[in-house]
DNA sequence: TTGGCAACCGAAAGCGATTTCGGTTGACAC
DNA sequence: GTGTCAACCGAAATCGCTTTCGGTTGCCAA
């Protein structure tokens, strides 16, 4: 390509100094040189300039696919962000997806060797992650979608579970709720510890108990959901409101419900968590906390770029986002008061639960 | 890292040979450059060898991004596939995000240029899609998901969408509809076409005429969905049963029809088309045709695999999957026949429409 | 003894960019 | 007139790997 380049009588490494802006070729010479470039429809060879600068361009999103369920649905958002905002930097977003744990670390050290991945984004951190100190010890760049035990010196964007659910507690509170349920997910993962203490903080800050109040742990599946709802519903006295871990979960939960003669938002009051889309089509629509995918792609994109071009550090670029409460139909205040008829959803076509309610 | 493979005594060229298995290395030599390599966890600069072989290696996903709404909730299933698959022969997957159309052939043209992706995924294919031609003029192999109106000499994977239309309708023509709508995408989707045509097919197969039951087109949203199944409750007779040219759609269909004050499956039957999971955790779940995402994705990456290596001609790889028909709750006879309870579904539980059921 | 033919291996030329040195200019000061 | 310093540009090395030639061996037949 350069060779065609040379029409204009100059040496090939002038013409690359004029394409990347060096500052000792006459901007006369530079204007000639982008003219031809642009007339000849000229791009330079990706794999040669790679090799040249030692560097790829390139970024890997390392998919979680240990469970193959559909908390997946949110996944493709997050790497469109991430993508979108590559592809103004020119550079490229390749998907990683590990069938194990062995396999990732195999994949780990190959792309430490070949660097034909320069940095990575992680998800799906678990509360003590041995990832980040592999990453770390093989120099790279990475930054964690969600924190870890020790995440103190890398670079990561997670969401403040720990308020989001403070505040879902504290919004099921406000409606008049005391037998307040949590649905916890797995404690190897970090934000599912983080969920959780959200959720007791916010009972505190309530004053209400925490210790005494139920407490079931289920994987991040509709079926597991589905599951835990139907142990609380065993209890005696029942919860009269849940915080999911998850809105997947708290899908199945409402499942569980139904299938035990009551009404989800009615009988029992439960919140999700992720402001999936889905939540808002189903009957009654799901309440729950949403969290920006797209933007978050963004910004990971954004961190790791700068952690590879080396301008940061990574504990220079750590950010926590706020979830926003998206209320829908499924947090209502308890029976009891439900006479007063301070009905919570904005889905006022009278239909919502006017297909099975009396 | 070859110099270092060099302890051996051996020049780099012989190394390479032995490591790319030449047949003119002694068996010997090779097992000893082997042994070495792995030794030393040699593993081969991407860019280099990409910039000697001229090829890259890397499949890109061109990924459906004009409609911001949740189809792609399978997106990522199938993305997983074709990386997992493109991972066993050691290539990469990188995801493409166009904001537009013209964005997306400038795409098409920085990669015919710099060869940096060898070959495309594309899909959400148009009835009459520009971008066959001009992958084709450019030079860059390609398969699509989905056919297009020129695709006879391309390479693609398409679902039977007239087989599964036909199937659907007769299906719900088998419980004794005969008022069966059908909700249309646009026909600018080739899909969205041969659905349609599957269902007027599957009209004539049961004796009803396609030409004078009910059509509504409806873009593949949820709230579109829902529009279309309005005007489709205004029409009067109405129709008892619904062939949905999305669940998605199906989705929306259902809401509107239970604002309507019915109950879906009941009063309108309705089946939808993709066999996204979240379709069995709704109430009543929904009755759909699946095609499978995961190996979907695994068949389009070995195909343009073999494209790219030319072993193929693209019109040698088309193939033609079947859609299979998975029994849910949302299509049962209509109520007239209602009392013999030749209910559908295989959700037993009791709650399936006890929740609101008389 | 001399060719001829496998079987092996080494030297060196790419691949297409970047970058280090170094060499011309011309202007300006001394 | 000479030196100095910018401002510009070219030759060639470099990145790490593949591949084309070509050159040794050793063995066997002529």
């Amino acid at each position: 390509m350069k060779v065609i380049a040379e029409r204009l009588n100059l040496s090939q490494s002038t013409v690359s100094r004029a394409l990347n802006d060096y500052q000792d070729i006459s901007d006369r010479t530079k204007q000639l040189v982008r003219a031809a470039a642009d007339e000849l429809g000229y791009q330079p060879n990706m794999h040669a300039r790679r090799l040249a600068l030692g560097k790829s361009e390139t970024l890997g999103y390392v998919m979680p696919w240990q469970d193959r369920q559909a908390t997946e649905s949110f996944l493709s958002e997050l790497m469109a962000g991430m993508a979108k905002a590559l592809a103004g930097y020119g550079w490229d977003l390749t998907v990683l997806v590990p069938h194990s744990v062995e396999e990732e670390l195999q994949l780990f050290q190959k792309i430490a060797r070949t660097r034909h991945i320069s940095g990575l984004v992680i998800s799906r951190t678990y509360s003590d992650d041995k990832r980040f100190g592999i990453l770390r010890e093989l120099q790279i760049p990475f930054v964690s979608h969600g924190r870890s035990s020790d995440s103190d010196m890398t670079a990561w964007l997670d969401v403040d579970n720990e308020l989001a659910f403070a505040e879902m507690t504290a919004h099921l509170a406000g409606l008049g709720h005391e037998r307040i349920a949590h649905i916890a997910g797995p404690e190897i993962y970090n934000f599912a510890r983080q969920r959780a203490a959200g959720w007791r903080r916010g009972m505190g800050e309530a004053g209400l108990d925490p210790d005494s109040a139920p407490l079931e742990v289920a994987e991040l599946s509709f079926d597991d959901g589905k599951a835990a709802m139907r142990r609380l519903l065993a209890r005696d006295p029942r919860p009269t409101a849940i915080c999911c871990v998850s809105d997947v979960v708290a899908i199945g939960a409402m499942q569980a419900i139904r299938e035990a003669g009551m009404v989800p938002g009615r009988e029992v009051s439960l919140v999700g968590y992720d402001g999936l889309e889905i939540g808002a089509w189903i009957e009654p629509p799901l309440t729950t906390m949403r969290q920006p995918q797209q933007s978050a792609g963004r910004r990971l994109a954004e961190m790791l770029i700068k952690l590879v071009e080396g301008t940061t550090r990574p504990s220079d670029n750590q950010e926590l986002v706020r979830a926003s409460l998206v209320r829908r139909g499924t947090a209502n205040p308890p029976v009891s008061d439900w006479s007063e008829d301070r009905h919570e959803s904005r889905h006022t076509t009278g239909a919502n639960f006017g297909g099975f309610d009396s």
